[in-house]
DNA sequence: GAACTCACG
DNA sequence: ACGTACGTGAGTTCA
């Protein structure tokens, strides 16, 4: 195709590339909110373009920003084009940077397109008999073919390429080079804003071209031509004229040509590398990596390693760990059976690698007996200083805990690190990790919904095992540039020591009790069924929102209160605002609330309740939330009602294990508030805290402007309210909603809110400014969260990310000292030989069993330990309540 | 699997 | 002119 004894430049039309990757791809965005679909895209197009044609020299072309010659020619030249949107024009620039990184010039020449500065640069490379490639996507640039210049046309999206010379334009559109711009100006192009001709459009473009070769040739014959074609030829003929002088490339624009500034050489390897890294083109970094590692050898290599081998014996494990010298590390990946609780569950696949690229597999159930070595085996790790390389180290704390084994110190767990780069992120999948962090192809999903196969899975689980070590290293600098490895370290990774020892320990339940609660709800349910059915005339079912809305907005021709996406909503406060009108209503919110309780916490919990110990175990999530709290599940301990009377009683069913023991609970009180009062030094909220005034009757007083003893408990209810709002971003159709009061008497209080507290105001406009700048937030603890839609021209989009801005510094920082006093009382516990054991955490209480007569000491010190926790700009109060069962708990 | 509803902090 | 309170998990219905 092309003779090789030459050498060969590229040139690049930038703009067309960057274009087609902008409106090919989806808008990508990094972390920090920075769109990165069209760099990416022409990165991609670039890096495979300048594999493929291997070129001696490239070159890049961009339009410059402000208009050129042409538009002096023809005022309306491309005026009708609509600006290029702000979310492409913020990758011009990472665009260049990634050109420069690659030691690729850039041509941007006032006054001349691009496609100028193309045909230029061909013409003058072709005189000292060099091969020119064009790449663009736009078919002008056809009207260079000839001895010595092809052109790459991009083809649907980024991925193909097409190459062109004179018989493929001759074979595809029957034109020569030279007739490209004759033809264009004939049809005309409207993105251009080149009017062509009317009447004449692609069809007879086409064929005038061929019959007659040229403009010229064609007015010659003009009367061999049809009546209207020739009128219309004569009437804009100027126009015409104009058009093919904008179609024209200028060949003189003037150009230095510094041949040894376009050399391809090799790229400034740690540049584009970070470059990659910081816009997050991970498959294209580990390209790069790759490239850069084997040069020479051109496997483009992102599989997983494939080096597995399994292990038959104990011995064998024996074996593989004894060459482990103290202080290196083992990762160590596993996969249980289903059931629950999880932690009880026989383990069918343990995979270990010594190093990347290598791993092993075993079935510690097939040794049988001899199983058991198999762990102590692992355990007797933490003597040999043998630190663990694990994903999700709770898992692994649970599986010594069942072998009474003591695990390893210092390990490492790849989901923690990769939950504090980035809490926002779906899930920490491994295989989604190796993918999204290294650019492994993990083949994701093959094992969710097949049989498990232990000859298919081993291989693949040690695979990824092996691939654990890169995954520490990115992470580790990652953390590290954040400065979160001691968050890791000091916190996370010790705190999921904790969280296991309370999900082993469980909650007991009465079951009795529960049972009996059941029984009665249920009946009350059939019964209130009766009686809705009666009301409605019909039977129907209760639980469908949409049979619902037919029985009472259709027949019943109740007023339809609010809308949502797909119908009409029947929720809570609809049916509330409908009580006054129908009795159904009211029923209708009985049974809901009933249903909800029986459902959810009678006939829900009594299904999960080990039978033997009369306990539920729950799972304590460390990286669901985006804010840095914990989540429960399975069930969810962290929702079980007592707001409403009637739901509360669900609470006796949670008891101590034991007689003489009782349930002592510490939460507390007021920290987002305590927070907030510590992040913005507001004088009058840090005075209130310190000393230690009702905030709520405090900012009534100051909204209401009247004194603290006038302050009437309606005044008291609206600036609670208010304080929620302040926390959660305040808006003032979110106070109104909640309030039910108009939005404008909503938006008065928090303007004098804003007006009294001044310091929180600027607070708030301080930390937007901050996510704006960062594109991240962050808690006291350094806990950061991106919040890629702080910047976008999407309103709507652009307050969510405002209101996270606020809401995030606030729980996050009130969930990072709970979870320091966890980790604080854990060690008290321990070290203390205390019976005490903690059992939940709800968000800024914990629940613990104790003895009845360590109560005394154990209190105090709870109270102590949260409360010290971590030092603030105001106290933080910590109340303590015990009692029988979780409903009776009493202030101590 | 998405949508709705509702339990908690 | 937009369309909204922040953070979760679970049960149900319905396409």
């Amino acid at each position: 195709m092309t003779n090789s004894s030459k050498e060969k430049f590229v040139i690049i039309d930038g703009n067309s590339l960057l274009y087609r990757a902008f409106y090919a791809l989806p808008l990508l965005q990094n972390r920090r909110g920075e769109h990165t679909n069209a760099v990416y895209g022409f990165t991609n197009m670039l890096m495979k373009l300048l594999e493929e044609e291997d070129p001696d020299y490239v070159a890049v072309a961009f339009d410059p920003p402000k208009p050129t010659f042409r538009s002096r020619i023809d005022k309306s030249y491309k005026a009708q084009r609509e600006k290029a949107p702000p979310e492409l024009g913020e990758q011009i620039l990472r665009t260049h940077q990634v050109l420069k990184a690659m030691g690729i010039p850039v041509f941007e020449i006032d006054d001349f397109e691009a496609d100028d500065v193309i045909g230029t640069l061909a013409d003058r490379v072709t005189e000292k008999d060099c091969e020119v490639t064009v790449v663009s996507g736009d078919a002008d640039l056809l009207q260079m073919l000839g001895d010595g210049v092809t052109v790459m046309m991009t083809k649907k999206g980024i991925s193909r390429m097409e190459r062109y010379d004179r018989d493929r334009l001759k074979e595809e559109m029957g034109l020569e080079p030279e007739q490209v711009i004759d033809y264009k100006a004939l049809k005309g192009d409207a993105s251009d804003n080149i009017p062509g001709v009317p009447g004449i459009g692609e069809k007879t473009a086409r064929s005038l071209i061929e019959e007659y070769g040229s403009l010229e040739n064609i007015y010659d014959n003009i009367d061999r031509l049809k009546k209207k074609t020739a009128a219309n030829l004569q009437e804009y003929r100027d126009q015409l004229y104009t058009g093919r002088e904008l179609v024209t490339l200028r060949l003189d624009v003037p150009i230095e040509l510094d041949w040894e500034q376009c050399r391809f050489g090799k790229p400034d390897y740690e540049q584009l590398l970070a470059l990659f890294n910081e816009l997050e083109f991970k498959s294209l970094a580990n390209r790069l990596k790759k490239a850069n590692s084997d040069q020479g050898a051109e496997t483009e290599n992102n599989e997983l390693c494939s080096r597995a081998e399994q292990l038959e014996t104990p011995e064998q494990l024996t074996a593989l760990l004894n060459n482990l010298k103290a202080g290196a590390t083992l990762a160590v990946l596993f996969e249980r059976e289903g059931g629950r609780p999880c932690w009880r569950q026989p383990v069918r696949l343990l995979a270990l690698a010594l190093e990347e690229g290598k791993g092993y597999y075993l079935d510690p159930a097939a040794m049988g007996e001899r199983e058991k070595e198999i762990w102590e085996g692992l355990a007797g790790c933490r003597e040999r200083k043998i630190k663990f390389l694990g994903h999700d180290l709770k898992q692994y704390y649970h599986l010594f805990n069942e072998h009474d084994l003591s695990p390893p110190e210092g390990a490492f767990d790849t989901e923690l690190a990769a939950y504090l780069n980035d809490p926002a992120r779906g899930g920490y999948d491994l295989p989604v990790l190796l993918q999204f962090y290294l650019g492994l192809d993990t083949d994701q999903g093959s094992s969710k919904k097949e049989a498990f196969d232990f000859q298919r899975r081993g291989p693949e689980l040690a695979a990824w095992a092996g691939a654990l070590f890169g995954l520490r290293d990115y992470l580790q600098e990652e953390l590290e540039e954040q400065e979160l490895l001691s968050l890791l370290h000091e916190l996370e990774m010790p705190l999921a020591a904790v969280l296991c020892r309370m999900e082993r320990r469980g909650i007991t339940i009465d079951m009795d009790y529960l049972r009996d609660l059941s029984a009665e709800i249920c009946n009350r349910l059939e019964e209130l069924e009766g009686t809705i059915y009666s009301l409605a005339g019909e039977q129907f079912n209760l639980n469908s929102p949409q049979q619902l809305s037919r029985i009472l907005f259709d027949k019943l021709q109740l007023p339809e209160i609010r809308k949502t996406k797909t119908g009409r909503s029947t929720d809570a406060r609809v049916l509330e605002e409908l009580s006054y009108q129908h009795e159904i209503a009211a029923q209708l919110l009985h049974y809901r609330q009933l249903s909800k309780l029986e459902g959810t916490y009678l006939s829900g919990l009594i299904d999960l309740v080990d039978e033997q110990e009369r306990k539920l175990y729950t799972n304590f999530n460390q990286t669901a939330t985006a804010t840095g709290r914990l989540s429960s599940s399975d069930p969810n301990l962290q929702n079980i009602p007592v707001r409403l009377e009637e739901g509360r009683r669900i609470r006796k069913a949670f008891i101590p294990s034991d007689k003489g023991k009782i349930l002592f609970a510490a939460d507390y009180s007021q920290v987002e508030l305590r927070i907030l009062a510590h992040l913005s030094q507001d004088p009058i909220l840090v005075e209130a805290f310190e000393t230690c005034q009702d905030i709520h009757r405090r900012t009534a007083a100051e909204v209401n402007n009247v004194a603290l003893d006038q302050v009437t408990a309606s005044m008291r209810e609206k600036a609670k309210a208010v304080n929620f709002g302040i926390i959660y971003g305040s808006s003032d159709y979110g106070l109104a909603q909640n309030l039910k009061i108009p939005r404008s008497e909503a938006k008065s209080y928090i303007d004098s809110y804003f007006d009294r507290y001044s310091g929180v105001k600027k607070y708030m406009e301080d930390i937007i400014g901050q996510a704006r700048e960062k594109g991240y937030v962050t808690t006291i603890f350094n806990r950061r969260r991106y919040l890629p839609e702080i910047n976008s021209s999407n309103h709507n989009l652009r307050s969510f990310a405002e209101r996270m801005a606020l809401n995030t510094p606030i729980q996050g920082s009130a969930a990072d000292i709970i979870k320091l006093a966890m980790l604080k009382i854990d060690q008290i516990i321990k070290e203390g030989g205390f019976k005490a054991a903690m059992l939940l955490q709800i968000h800024d209480e914990l629940l613990f069993e104790i003895e009845e007569d360590e109560l005394n000491f154990f209190a105090p010190m709870i109270q102590r330990e949260m409360e010290q926790a971590h030092s603030l700009s105001v106290p933080l109060q910590v109340d303590l309540k015990w009692g029988h069962s979780w409903e009776e708990l009493k202030q101590l």
